[in-house]
DNA sequence: TTAATGATGTTCT
DNA sequence: GAACATCATTAAG
């Protein structure tokens, strides 16, 4: 079962909470970011070019990019052309294998690039459907409590509250501006 | 604690 | 040629 439904600003909060496995690795989603179609700063913005084609695709596949020629970054692709930017989970099933794909135990998750090492997300898996392997959902029990920021990394939209996180958390890739200091350590 | 920088490859102008 | 949805490391305050 797919607990997937809606554009990207309706999505990104909704997954705050979900467990994710690939390739039965993986967490409970604590941080999201939402691109919509009409986002200056999402790549769906210009139009369909041949990198973000699996955003002009059916909904709810992977689109993964490559994100300044080093790291992968792990997207959702939601209805209406945008995408979920999956930012980081809070690590629960196989630590071992993250930790070796990330040479230590520090930061598994937190952060897209980190992400997408630890569960060893890669452009291979760019279009894929969510809903058969390697990829794994549970469903989140009852409504967490959201935080909602600006987006990290852009130049463009900069203001948009579109980043999504689990409140208090101490695997976001960073604090949210305004919530009480000390996590996460960085 | 924050700030600066280099690594690295693809996309788009 | 410039920009880029990042990260690890190093240097300074």
């Amino acid at each position: 079962m797919i607990p997937f439904e809606g554009d990207a600003l309706a999505l990104a909060p909704r997954l705050i909470g979900v467990t994710l496995l690939v390739d039965g690795v993986g967490g409970i989603i604590v941080e999201t970011e939402a691109y919509r179609r009409d986002d200056p700063a999402s790549h769906s913005f210009s139009g369909p070019t041949p990198r973000n084609a699996a955003m002009f695709g059916p909904a709810f596949r992977a689109y993964v990019y490559r994100s300044y020629g080093l790291h992968w970054c792990f997207n959702i692709v939601a209805e209406r052309h945008g995408a979920v930017l999956i930012r980081a989970l809070a690590p629960l099933v196989g630590l071992e294998r993250m930790a070796a794909r990330r040479g230590g135990p520090a930061f598994l998750c937190a952060g897209p690039g980190r992400l997408t090492q630890a569960l060893a997300i890669t452009g291979a898996l760019d279009g894929a459907p969510l809903d058969r392997p390697p990829f794994e959902w549970r469903e989140r029990d009852g409504v967490p409590d959201i935080v909602a920021g600006p987006r990290i990394g852009i130049t463009k939209a900069v203001e948009a509250p579109w980043r999504f996180g689990l409140c208090g958390s101490p695997f976001l890739s960073r604090r949210f501006p305004g919530t009480s200091p000390g996590y996460p350590r960085r």
